[in-house]
DNA sequence: CAGTGGTCTAGACCACACA
DNA sequence: GTGTGGTCTAGACCACTGG
C-alpha cells in the first residue's frame, strides 16, 4: 500500500491519525490482518504511510482503546481476538447475586434446543435489512450453572453471512470471537434493550418458574466494523438468583 | 504550586503524565477547580509543573475522555459541569419505547412524595460505611412524561455529605451536577444492578398498574473521585411503556 | 544483544474564538 | 491581533521481551 494520499483542500481534511486509523481499520475488515496477528512495527507503518512514528502511534491508541488491538510492551502489536477472560466477560453481564462486587468468575455453559434454517418473518428482514424470501439461522438454547437454568435464549443469524454453518454446528462459548475466527465477522459494539416482562407460559418449563414470573428480557444486536447486524438475540433471564450488572462512566 | 516532586527510583514511578494527572485531579477533588471554571492553558500548567505541554496534554485528554474537563478549541479548558445535553443523558437510561433508535430526547420531571431524616439502617451504614446511629436523608419521588408515570425512586444520601439539604429543597432534574456544585461531591462513575421483580402493593398506585406486575428494578451507587459512595438509589421502572438502553463496546 | 512499545521533550504550524 | 487548543514531526531515552 502506497502513502495516503493527501486531501484536495486541507480545510475539509480529516486529521492525519484518522485517515491512518481508517486505513488501518480497512485492513482489519478485510481481513489482510486477521485476529491474533501481529501488526508490523510503528516505524514500518509510519514509512509504509509517509508520516511520523508518532502520529502513526496516536492512530494505534484509539484502535486498542476501542479494543481492536491489543498492545505488548517488548512484543507488538497484535489484532484483539477476545480471547481474555475480560474480553470475554466484555458483554457479558449477568452475575449471580452471590457473587457480588467482583467481577463474574463463572461462564455458564449451553444446552442445544433448537437450529434450524427459516424464512426470516418481516422482523427479522427488517433488523438484518434483508430482502423477501431470505433466509435465517434460529439457535434456542439454556444456559446453566450446575443444575441451575439461568436463561433461555433464541440467536437469530441471517445466512448469507454465515455460510457453512450447519445444524449441527455448536457455538462456542465466545460466539464473538467464533464469529470472527470462521465468518470474518469482527463485533464493533452491541446495543441492548433491557425490560421486565412476565415469562411466556411456553418458556416456563425450561427455566423452571412459573408462568407470569418476571424475567429480565435483554434484546441485543451485534454490530459490525462495517455497521452491518450480524446478530439479533433475545434471552429471558431468571432474576431471583442473578442480575444484570452495568458501570455507567 | 511546585514542580512535581522526582521519585525515588525510577522503576517504581508512575508515568510523569500519570502524576501530572493526579496532581490536577486532586484540585478538582479539593474545589480549587470548581465546576465551570476554566483551567490555565496547556502552557501555564506544563511551566508551573516543570513538565512540557506534551505531557500536560496527556493528561488533559484522559480527563476529558473521562469526562471531567471539557476541551473548546479556541476558548479554553474547563471543568465538566454535566450540563450538556449529552451529559445530562449520560446516567439517563431510560428510552420510551416509540423513541427507539434516536437518544432519549424527553426527560421526564419529577413529583415529590416524602423527604426527610432517618437512622441510618444496617444496609444503608454498610453501603456509606457509616457508624451506628448516622442519619441519612430518604428522598421518595416519581418520574413523569407528562400524565403518565414511569417510576417510582427511592433515593438516599447520608446526611454527612449533604450538610444544608432541608426538607423542602428539591432536587433538580440534573442531581449530579447540583451534588457538585452545592456540596463539591464529583460523580466520577455508578454501578447498577438490574432485576426483573413483582410491583409490591404499596408502590402500584403510584406507578397506577396491578400489584404483581414485572417491573424493572434499578440499584444504583454513584461513586465520587474520591471513591466514596455518595447516593444510593432504588428506582422501580414500569416496563410496559418504556425500555432501559445500553451499549457496550 | 536487537527489536518492540512507552514516555518525554521541543518546536512548528493550523484552526478557532474573541476583542 | 493574541491566546487558546489541535495536529504533526523529529529525536531522545526507558522498559520489556526473547534469542
Amino acid at each position: 500500500m502506497a502513502a495516503l494520499e493527501k486531501p484536495a483542500r486541507k480545510l475539509e481534511a480529516q486529521p492525519l491519525y484518522a485517515r491512518v486509523k481508517g486505513a488501518l481499520v480497512e485492513r482489519l475488515i478485510s481481513g489482510q490482518w486477521k485476529p491474533g496477528a501481529m501488526l508490523p512495527s510503528e516505524f514500518a507503518i509510519a514509512a509504509e504511510l509517509g508520516v511520523s512514528q508518532g502520529t502513526v502511534r496516536k492512530s494505534l491508541d484509539e484502535m486498542t482503546a476501542q479494543g481492536l488491538l491489543v498492545r505488548r510492551q517488548g512484543k507488538g502489536t497484535f489484532v484483539a481476538e477476545a480471547a481474555d477472560t475480560e474480553i470475554l466477560f466484555r458483554f457479558y453481564r449477568l452475575t449471580r447475586d452471590e457473587d457480588e462486587g467482583r467481577t463474574a468468575t463463572r461462564f455458564p455453559d449451553s444446552r442445544y434446543l433448537a437450529q434450524f434454517q427459516n424464512t426470516a418473518n418481516e422482523e427479522e428482514r427488517r433488523i438484518f435489512n434483508l430482502p423477501h424470501s431470505a433466509k435465517v439461522w434460529r439457535i434456542d438454547r439454556t444456559r446453566h450453572d450446575g443444575a441451575q437454568t439461568l436463561l433461555w435464549e433464541r440467536i437469530t443469524l441471517p445466512c448469507t453471512l454465515f455460510e457453512g454453518l450447519s445444524e449441527t454446528t455448536e457455538l462456542p462459548n465466545n460466539v464473538y470471537r467464533f464469529y470472527a475466527k470462521n465468518f470474518g465477522h469482527i463485533v464493533s459494539h452491541v446495543n441492548e434493550k433491557l425490560k421486565a416482562v412476565a415469562l411466556r407460559e411456553d418458556i416456563a418449563p425450561h427455566l423452571g418458574l412459573e408462568k407470569g414470573t418476571p424475567v429480565l428480557e435483554v434484546d441485543r444486536r451485534a454490530i459490525a466494523l462495517d455497521g452491518q447486524t450480524i446478530e439479533w438475540r433475545v434471552s429471558l433471564c431468571r432474576s431471583d438468583v442473578q442480575h444484570y450488572r452495568n458501570v455507567l462512566r
